[in-house]
DNA sequence: GTCTATAGATTGATAGAC
DNA sequence: GTCTATCAATCTATAGAC
């Protein structure tokens, strides 16, 4: 096996792993046992656990630009792009139920453990905020179109958050429908009020 | 120091370290430091790490309690009991942006480590969704008092997720503005729509 | 009730053979 | 590149003196 593939694999298992169970609760062991190589080894890839924690951040921002750039393409009007990101909630349920939002329980278990890397997930975040904000432009909401892109956000780390807790899909359904009317609302917002 | 002191001492410690260190990454040792006790004298009054987190639960239970019959007491409507809630935010805005929502982070903690005191974790949760329910049907909102409650839960986890990731005061005033002006809406549902 | 001493397991990390 | 062997530190937990 090539170093490529085998780092690459490392890599996966980690961001499985890191979500699963989270950073700090994965050891090399937990890892290397998922990849089915020695402890040693890894040390050959990644000096430290942080530079794996790294690899992980710059894999998933890689993974997330791709599923921004899909949901690009896939929509058509901008309304129906905001509506894939909605929708995610519903296409990962099984995963949120378990173990919530990946980014956003990573960014608070790094902030407790008061770890460097914090920033580096809130990246994560930031794609997600920047794309949202760059959609709800195109809907000519120039003048707030970050605070409706970090209220959407808000509400999709809420729901992930209180579904994990009370494993309940029905809310979560509940919720992306009323996360749908929402959006409905943003399209017609002069006749709602002027202030 | 008598035996209740002693042991009430470690729970209070343990609960402030847990919120702010996570609870799988806080040691022994951390808490014994905090208290000023040797390692050897914590198990004589918890014989594992698992009975003190069912002990800084149980204690987060008598506390929350506590802080909602004092809304109920401070509070003369059940609108401005909710404002409590919503305000929540603000008033401990300096944890929160720190360390994130102490019940949201514990239950997403516990959910991921697979431990068997998660569901007592949830039923701080469940204190607040009832307690908000009773508010929103004191309010003449019978039907769907506790979609209310849930969806108003969601919204100070949302907010509070991101205000961690985001260090932003300006975001979390923004957002509990929304709410508040959400709970007005709630107050005329008849002239708003009817389905 | 509190302490010191220590067991036994696991952690992140290193050295060196192949 | 992958392995075994091992280190030093830390973890939860126990034993026993005071």
């Amino acid at each position: 096996m090539s170093e490529q593939g085998t780092r690459a694999e490392i890599v996966e298992a980690a961001d499985g792993l890191f979500y699963r169970r989270g950073y700090d609760h994965t050891s090399f062991a937990d890892i290397a046992a998922a990849v089915r190589i020695s402890r040693g080894n890894f040390y050959y890839h990644f000096k430290t656990k942080d530079e794996i924690l790294d690899a992980v951040i710059a894999r998933r921002l890689v993974n997330t630009r791709a599923m921004l750039d899909q949901w690009e393409i896939a929509g058509t009007t901008p309304v129906a792009r905001l509506r894939s990101f909605i929708d995610m909630l519903i296409v990962n349920r099984t995963d949120i139920k378990r173990y919530g939002c990946p980014v956003g329980t990573l960014c608070t278990e790094l902030a407790k453990l008061g770890h460097v890397a914090k920033d580096d997930a809130k990246a994560l975040f930031t794609l997600f905020r920047v794309w949202l904000r760059r959609q709800f432009e195109l809907l000519g909401r120039k003048a707030d179109a970050d605070v409706l892109a970090m209220h959407l956000l808000m509400r999709s780390q809420g729901v992930a958050t209180l579904a994990t807790a009370f494993h309940d899909e029905a809310f979560m359904r509940q919720e992306v429908h009323q996360m749908h009317a929402w959006l409905d609302a943003c399209l017609v917002p002069s006749k709602t009020k002027k202030r």
